[in-house]
DNA sequence: CGTTCTACGTATACCGTTCTACAAATTGCA
DNA sequence: TGCAATTTGTAGAACGGTATACGTAGAACG
């Protein structure tokens, strides 16, 4: 029979809200003024206005967000996010929160573990959702993937660098500069034997940041005339993969005087092995983060690590995002330029 | 009339998808028929799910799930996060995920920057964007006030202890056990003047873990004889107040022997503190966190902690979220027990 | 004074699902 | 064979908004 189904209705167990319908009914206008007054549109006289604020406050009246979204908007946005344990991420959602703050706007975060298949299935679920717009961070699609997102909804991408696209928009700090001051700061501090540990790429991403600091470090360390001090070493991100690499690189005979690493966290596990193996930072070996994460403050780390000022990345990231739903359609360009943060890590080098 | 338009008029420039009518008209079949499939509802037979489901991979059609929370449910899952950056609350997403990965179900974030009215604000959000269930982590809400929220909808709680209330579930690790863990553990290395470092409460906050585990704190150091050492030290979790209180205790002449930090971003920022005026972990101060998270393992800050496998957290909290939605309903609540996981900050106290 | 604007409101057709009520076809059984 | 029971499928009314099309006053204008 299949009856069986006790809270099967739709009262279920929880009680009912406001509709836009009661709105209506309590302040004596049609559904339609209801609409209008919710939408700030055209054509309510300031009467009709605060007589319907007033029976929307008197019930408690919030609009439902999944009716919105069948005809209009759902006044939500989308953030995608690779991980949650890297600490540069925060940063940028601190600042998307802080943009949308007082608007009727509401991010939403899904997290894709680093993971392309995930990632997919991310992007299609918040489709799914009828979210407004898309932010995706640090993003393993490729740039055709994304461009093709980007014909289906608005998109604002950060962490990708692609100017030539015309059908999203992105954010990013300018890592080429970013990279070219962590190099010329090492050499500046007496530093020559300088190796950038960087990513390694599956075939299918073609221009994440990563790239971008390689191609700012190899330029400053040929405008140095370090040409043959030039050494990128590319690990995936697992934590393995990234150890084993680190411990060979410092027990090996040519261990670098210096070492830049792409990103804050790999910076975090290259001290650590220093430390293990007797080491010293910045004695035996200066090191350079990227990010300019919480962590790099304490004293126990005090890394020397590029700050890209998350917080502002975040905030463009909104605003982009909202300007696209507003209308907008050529694709903009953002760049933040990047500061350095010195810290004892990369502390002057001892003359021989 | 009204005929096909295929591109629906105000589909904007986006373009349109498949919706269930594509589905069941490529199918030959009603639009019910198709929901029912979707629903894996009773009534199917095996030829007529063939048909159905061969249309839905053909077209690509995905159901929408504004739709679908006009009616029933979202498929969507809200989790509420205070904070980012704290490195523990990634551990249970990752188990909140892959706990759904196999379901029809999507987690999705909010975070409330551990403020109680953006945390308001983001529950009833998610009420209006129709999610099925909701997952806490760390409300600053009392516990009158989700009990309130579980009266409402589904609702899920971690690290709020209150395993009378009928509403709402909860999934905690045993605090009492693992600060008392962390306190044998202790006094085995040979320290007796243990202080805890908690967490000042608003008065709005009611049982919060920080209470749990001074709890614990108190009920271990006195089983050991050692009331007079005890010492609680309550501050609110700003950088600047902790910084202040950590070096005042540092400096003063009666410093403990070993401080147990009710959270390992507490522990860093002591071992950092400790690190500056030049006192050593543990040779002068033992250092024990809570979390046993991520950056603990790295050998600067090798850091004792207690394991409250955040994962598997996330895993049940998960669960029991889909057990409410598909009735339960009265309250379960779930307890981890806690593991202590030793590193060289909390090193046997050399004797003097 | 008749006509055209403009400003303000309303009626109502959707949007894409779910799910109840019901019809038709098939099976079971005496 | 007749009739009830079961299985399989369909029609169509919601759900809670949005937005178009339209009606109706006054005001402005010639």
């Amino acid at each position: 029979m299949t009856t069986g189904q006790k809270n099967s209705g739709k009262t279920t167990v929880y009680p009912g809200r406001a509709t836009i319908r009661n709105v209506a009914e309590d302040a004596g206008v049609s559904v339609s003024a209801v609409s209008k007054v919710l939408r700030d549109a055209y054509g309510v006289s300031d009467a009709l206005r605060k007589q319907v604020e007033a029976s929307i406050e008197k019930l408690g009246y919030r609009p439902n967000a999944s009716a919105r979204g069948m005809r209009g908007q759902s006044y939500t946005l989308g953030v995608l996010l690779p991980d949650l344990r890297n600490p540069f991420f925060p940063e940028i959602m601190a600042g998307v929160n802080s943009a949308l703050e007082r608007t009727q706007y509401q991010p939403l975060l899904g997290v894709s573990q680093s993971a392309i298949s995930i990632e997919l299935a991310l992007i299609e679920s918040m489709i799914d959702r009828q979210m407004d717009a898309l932010i995706l961070i640090a993003p393993r699609l490729s740039t055709t993937e994304v461009e093709k997102l980007g014909k289906r909804m608005p998109t604002v991408v950060l962490g990708l660098h692609n100017p030539e696209n015309t059908s999203y928009d992105t954010v990013n700090n300018d890592d080429v500069a970013g990279a070219e001051f962590v190099v010329n700061h090492l050499v500046d501090q007496g530093y020559r034997d300088i190796t950038m540990f960087s990513l390694e790429l599956s075939p299918a991403e073609d221009s994440p940041v990563s790239v971008q600091r390689e191609i700012g470090y190899e330029r400053a360390m040929h405008a140095h005339g370090l040409d043959k001090q030039t050494r990128i070493l590319r690990r995936e991100q697992t934590m393995r993969e990234v150890q084993t690499a680190v411990r060979q690189l410092l027990e090996s005979r040519d261990r670098p005087e210096a070492l830049f690493c792409w990103s804050d966290k790999i910076a975090f596990e290259v001290i650590s092995i220093a430390t293990e193996m007797g080491l010293s930072v910045p004695g035996d070996l200066a090191v350079v983060g990227y990010d300019n994460s919480l962590f790099c403050d304490l004293a126990q780390n005090a890394l020397t690590s590029v700050d890209q000022f998350g917080q502002v990345l975040g905030i463009q990231a909104a605003r982009l995002a909202l300007e696209r739903i507003k209308g907008r359609t050529e694709a903009e360009h953002f760049l933040v330029q990047p500061r350095i943060v010195i810290r004892n890590s990369s502390r002057a080098r001892a003359s021989r």
